[in-house]
Order: structure tokens, then C-alpha cells, then sequence
DNA sequence: ATATGTACCGTTCGAGGTAATGGTACATCT
DNA sequence: AGATGTACCATTACCTCGAACGGTACATAT
């Protein structure tokens, strides 16, 4: 398989790492239980930063995509190609997008909605990114 | 009734107007039906820009504290007293922050939520502040 | 003519957030 | 010794947004 990097591209570039990723997995160039390059090896090919491509990897850790075994490497999740399919993203999309509706039926404005959510955001606690 | 408004404050200036103007109503020094001085003359007297009493104005009148009758000025909502005690932004802050914990419980990023709220406000028809 | 609320154009400033980078360090296993 | 994933410190640049301001204009009614 092969990864292209654009740093020219205004999409994030561990988002690109995680989307080219989990192609990879849907079309089956990557296999479930096949090992991925290190982060330290996979940022020396594709020239990005250790931190990148170390993001990219937490991501997909957490999606199941991928399993990470400490010293012993990094390998494919068994139910990578189900959990490749899975868009979190989208569905953090539509259950804010219907709270914001409801918020703004109620009369609130943009700018209080965005105070709101800041807000909301610093009251409890903090997670990693 | 007097105003007072603190440049230095890092409250907004337009929200100490709306919500000393809340206080008063509630506090009786502003009763119902009593005339609100005029945009331009609330600004000269605060030294506010008039786009600054404007938006308070506008503020209040959605949360039917105050009745605007255009050219004829502005009037203390009959129901003021009530409105008044009334918090819109409350009951945003609650419903935005239990959506963002059930968006963290299914596993999202701070940051991915950030951006789907952004993606949310923006894919979603506009509003006025 | 004057005052009213309202609406549009614009700018400036600051705060806050993300992304990406660098460096360093740790415990673990091979 | 070397590689692994992970964790902390930090900085830089960029962008978005809110807030406030200025100017101008409009239709309306007094």
C-alpha cells in the first residue's frame, strides 16, 4: 500500500493519515493482524513530525481500527474492516446539529449558543486531543 | 434607577446593560409599561455606542422584557417581572452540555467535538447577534 | 425637520483553539 | 544498545470568533 501525504491540503494532516488509513483497511491492502510500520519509521517516510503520526494512530487505536502492543508494535485490529465504516464524527455531527436547532427554536442566538458551548466545554473535565 | 457600565470589566458591555435593566425590573425601581429612554440617548448617557444599546435592546425584547414600538420608543413588557427571572442561557448551557457528555461517552474527542460544533453552526442557516 | 428603531457596509483588537513542530524522558521488551 | 509506545515540557503560526466601534441609510411617525 501507499500513503500520500499533501501538506498543501487544508484537511489536517493526521486526519489524512487516519482517512488514507482506513481505505487502506476497507479496500483489504491492509489485512487484519498485519503489523504497521512504527511511529518513528512511519514519520521518517512520509517526513511528518513523530507527534503526527503518533496522533493519528491514538485515533485509530480508539476506533478499534488498530491495536497497539507497547514494545511489540502496532497491528491491525480483527474488526478493523467493520470499525473502518464506523464515522463517529458523524454522528457527533447530527446530535449536536439537533441540539443547536433546539437551542436556536428557543430563541437563543449564534454567539450565545457558542458561549454556551464554550461554556459547557471548560465546566467538566478536560480529555486528550 | 442609574446604570453603571465597567469598560475594564471583561463582561460584555451589551450583557451588564441587559442584565442591570433585568435587575431593575425585578428590584421594582422599573415597572411595566414605563418608557425606556431611546437608543441614541441611552448611548450618550453611557457613553455606549448606540450599536452596543442597540443589541441589549434587541436582547431584551426577545426575552420579552421590553416592547419596542418603533418610532413611538420603548416600554417595559407588561410581563417583564416574570421574563426577567427567566434564563435562557441556562437552559442552553444544560442541554449543550449533556450532549457533549454523551458525545466524550461514546468516545469523542474535545477537539472533534469543537469541530463538529463549528461544522454544525455553520452548515445550518444564519443568524443575527 | 427631527427622532425612532432597524439594517447594512466596514474595521480593529484580543482571546482562544487547533495543528504542527521540537526536545526530552520514561519503562518496557528484543 | 536499540526500538517500542507514551508522556511531559515548550513554541510557532494560523484561523475563527466575539465584541465594540464608526459610518451610512432607510421608512416611519411626530
Amino acid at each position: 500500500m501507499e500513503i500520500l501525504i499533501d501538506i498543501d491540503d487544508p484537511i489536517p494532516l493526521f486526519t489524512q493519515l487516519i482517512s488514507q488509513i482506513k481505505e487502506a483497511v476497507i479496500k483489504g491492502e491492509l489485512k487484519p493482524g498485519t503489523q504497521l510500520p512504527s511511529i518513528r519509521q512511519l514519520a521518517n517516510d512520509l517526513e511528518l513530525n513523530s507527534k503526527t503520526v503518533a496522533k493519528a494512530y491514538r485515533h485509530l487505536e480508539r476506533d478499534s481500527v488498530i491495536q497497539t502492543r507497547g514494545y511489540r508494535g502496532t497491528f491491525v485490529h480483527p474488526d478493523a474492516v467493520a470499525n473502518s465504516a464506523v464515522d463517529l464524527n458523524a454522528l457527533v455531527l447530527s446530535k449536536i446539529g439537533e441540539v443547536i436547532e433546539a437551542c436556536r427554536d428557543a430563541g437563543a442566538t449564534d454567539s450565545e449558543i457558542r458561549i454556551a458551548f464554550g461554556d459547557a466545554m471548560n465546566q467538566r473535565p478536560l480529555r486528550r486531543n
